[in-house]
RNA sequence: GGAGAGGUGGCAGAGUGGUCGAAUGCAGUAGUCUUGAAAACUACCGUGCCGCAAGGUACCGUGGGUUCGAAUCCCACCCUCUCCGCCA
């Protein structure tokens, strides 16, 4: 959520920084004022009246513990209490549809963010290695690869599921634990996170808290109680669990990282151009949040980038960072790098990462505040980015590091972790 | 799933209709004392909202209700614990 002392404040920064994304939110602002005119003026003759309440209450108190007869005041703290409540009513509906709104307002980009309106303006920021090269033969896909090596079967998923599901068998289901082995150990060991292994089942409040609801409910896997959700990435239970919580602050940056199969629906995705195990409604993402001070999270952003960034240079897998413009950039994100890895048998970049900062927005949604030097609760900011999701890391590795014969030599840092140098 | 008990401030734990935002203890902060520390003593010590401020107001699991007035009474729901059942 946007602060609404902000809005108040300078309501045409708001809305200009919200037009940079495109779309119609920057309409709302006006409405979120007025309600908030509303609720102020409803709040304080509210108040009064309770306060002449509570006044009269007590008087009523005092006379009948001395015998007297308080039926007068009785019949007038009785008018009172119609009027609070009357008075309750519509402070109250201006205060749900003020919180409705400011739920459905993304977050404000930040001031170096770029502005652009799609995808075609986002910047490359640096890249990482070169384009693998293969002497002799013509690099083929991982959906060939994986099919002759029996690493995965999609029929398989389709039967006991549908389609968009996958069954890893074999090595390929042994690579895909190698991978998730040596990505926790790579954060927990090297980047100082700790290791959390949450549900992946999770209440509304979770879903409000890190800003899937209320917009995106249709991407996500509902439960049948209407309550519960499967979760779309890791962040949602991780970042929860600091949710309502008033942090040390002599902790920060808290970093905590979690390997989880992640379920999104991809509805209208289905068939374009999204073939083998490049989009999927489960896949497995080891994710990586921190929870940081304010005046941190401008360099923390840079931190996480490299420590997504690494698990591809360990694996010697060619990428780039493009930074995502104003008209790109995720709803609850003020700025956000992509780390796409380049993938040989697609000859192109595939995102394995998105590294977001997303200020205080998650953070005032879920209550998530430290004290400050002063004593005073402040809020947080939050960021978290992929590291990596597995899939797509999973093709880069297939594609880039086949042979001829269609074997795939492993990189130095899997071959403990998978037990092997080799797939063949 | 069945039966019972219970959810109060960072923790422990009083409070069963009014003077209770809430006793007390522990923890924490500041100070006195001390060469220093400890102990002792003193003061402070929950969160949100409205307000320039003074101050006001709300919050005792959540949501309703009764009442002039609710932490306290009633209803529903959620959660925790114990026992039974079931199960990895």
């Amino acid at each position: 959520m946007l602060d609404i002392r902000q809005i108040r404040e300078e309501p045409e920064l708001c809305q200009q920084r919200l037009k940079a994304r495109g779309g119609d939110a920057w309409q709302l602002i006006t409405e979120v004022l007025a309600c908030d005119e509303q609720r102020r003026s409803g709040e304080t003759e509210k108040q009064e009246l309770q306060q002449e309440r509570n006044r009269l209450s007590k008087e009523i108190g005092k006379m009948r513990s001395q015998g007297e007869d308080s039926a007068d005041l009785e019949t007038q703290v009785r008018g009172i209490g119609e009027k609070i409540k009357a008075v309750g009513e519509t402070t109250e509906a201006a205060d749900n549809r003020q919180r409705e709104l400011l739920l459905q307002i993304p977050n404000v980009p930040h001031e170096n963010c770029p502005v652009g309106s799609d995808e075609t303006a986002n910047p490359e920021i640096r890249t990482w290695g070169e384009k693998a090269t293969f002497d002799g033969f013509e690099p083929t896909d991982h959906l060939t690869l994986g099919g002759k090596l029996a690493l995965f079967d999609f029929e398989l998923g389709a039967k006991i599921s549908s389609s968009g599901f996958v069954v890893y068998t074999g090595a390929g289901a042994r690579l895909q634990r190698a991978l998730i082995q040596f990505l926790l150990d790579l954060h927990t060991r090297e980047h100082g996170y700790t290791e959390v292994n949450p549900p992946v089942v999770v209440n509304r409040d979770c879903m409000f808290g890190t800003g899937q609801l209320p917009k995106f409910e249709d991407d996500m896997y509902g439960i049948e109680d209407n309550a519960h959700f499967l979760i779309p990435t890791a962040e949602v239970p991780v970042t929860n669990l600091f949710r309502d919580t008033i942090q040390k602050g002599d902790d920060f940056p808290v970093k905590t990282t979690a390997a989880t199969h992640c379920f999104r629906r991809e509805a209208g995705a289905a068939g374009r151009e999204n073939r083998g195990l490049i989009r999927m409604h489960q896949f497995d993402k080891v994710e990586l949040v921190n929870v940081v001070h304010p005046d941190q999270s401008v360099d923390q952003l840079e931190t996480l980038t490299n420590e997504a960034e690494k698990v591809l240079q360990t694996l010697g897998l060619h990428y780039r960072i493009i930074e995502l413009c104003t008209g790109d950039i995720g709803f609850s994100a003020t700025k956000t790098y992509d780390i796409e890895v380049w993938a040989p048998g697609q000859n192109e970049y595939l995102e394995v990462s998105s590294c977001s900062n997303f200020g205080d927005y998650q953070a005032r949604r879920m209550k998530l505040r430290f004290k400050d030097e002063d004593g005073k609760n402040r809020l947080c900011h939050t960021l978290n980015g992929s590291g990596t999701a597995l899939p797509r890391l999973y093709v880069a590795l297939l594609e880039t590091y086949q042979q001829a014969d269609g074997s795939i030599r492993l990189p130095e840092a899997l071959h403990s972790y998978f037990g092997g140098e080799e797939i063949r």
